[in-house]
DNA sequence: CTATCCACTTGACAAATATCAAGAATACAT
DNA sequence: ATGTATTCTTGATATTTGTCAAGTGGATAG
């Protein structure tokens, strides 16, 4: 299983001795299916990075549930506009599997603006890579429809359609579990 | 009219001092009805923001031409993802109206890392802010009809909708021109 | 003033997607 | 294993949105 220091060199471009001291201020956790890592209006103040399992990232309006995201293996977990701004969540992230997570709090991740010099150019990035994918998504809701959206992801992440609820995939890309169940149909 | 600064203040929570020295880097442009200020492929080596005019980010795709959004008065012109990564701009950014502009070259904004102590702190944010919207408008698509969209980007921005040539409009907003026009009488 | 060009509107129709309800499959707990 | 959730699928139908084509209206150049 890839470790912790594989996925950190996945998002930021790291020599080795920055990699280890980044890495050391993570702590490794277990999440068990149905825990919550995080609740919308409590304080983001750490971030997450899965290691093992599966985490939904969704929230709560009058009328349904909204899936935002869902994080595997590698993916990241937390509230970045509350981790940055320190206003309260908006996103709640509940685990769909035992999850295992690497964490490290947001007190440990801003000391190590003074243990790694370069780490403010490191965070930019990282935080500019978040906003990049961010924006592919938005293009993709400006100019596809609910098939194209679905091929897009499948491609992308065709593990996901394995493992994950079809209710939470469907609210993911913005349309129904019925109309994900007949796409599905359609192109197998 | 406001200036620079008064723009600036509402991105990044700046003293006076730090205000100053920002500001100065930044220069006045003037950009014509028609003219681009960046275009798909090119470097995005500068970061705008408008002062005057109206300002149609876009790119064009095979079968049709999708704007991502319309930037008015305090307004960013940057493609961020290239402005950090140094990656070809994807977006095209190009005046609907005469524009006047103050822009910042990448070089001087990253030297103010120097000058500005906080800097790193302030870029960092003002990154973020810019992620937050994104996240806020993939929830719009994720949960309303082209209907809801319509009615909460009229709350929030409701200028656009004198200026704006509506079929960049519909493309903002994910929907055809024509959808819109019914829309729009609809709800009058 | 008039011709021309856009952008916008409207209508008729088609396609995509949502809704509601029922049935089938799957997972879960006892 | 068996019964019970829950989730997924399917069908019928409604609604929303898109497409295509024609018309209207307003701006602008000559």
């Amino acid at each position: 299983m890839p470790g912790l220091e594989h996925f950190l060199k996945t998002y930021l471009e790291l020599t080795p001795p920055e990699l280890e001291v980044i890495a050391k201020r993570f702590r490794h956790i277990a999440l068990e299916k149905g825990a919550f890592f995080l609740q919308t209006g409590a304080f983001s103040d750490r971030l997450g990075i899965v290691e093992q399992g599966l985490v939904r990232i969704f929230l709560q309006t009058e009328d349904k549930e909204v899936t935002q995201w869902i994080s595997t293996a590698g993916g990241l977990l937390t509230d970045l506009t509350g981790f940055v701004f320190g206003s309260p969540a908006r996103w709640n992230m509940q685990a769909l599997s035992d999850c295992s997570l690497w964490v490290i709090e947001k007190e440990a991740y801003y000391s190590l603006e003074s243990e790694v010099p370069r780490f403010h150019h490191i965070d930019r990035r990282f935080v500019a890579r978040c906003f990049s994918t961010l924006e592919d998504r938005i293009f993709s809701h400006l100019h596809m429809s609910a098939e194209e959206r679905y091929q897009y992801m499948f491609e992308r992440q065709p593990q996901l359609f394995n493992q994950v609820p079809l209710q939470y995939l469907a609210s993911m890309l913005g349309m129904t579990p019925e109309t994900l169940s007949r796409l599905r149909k359609k192109i197998i």
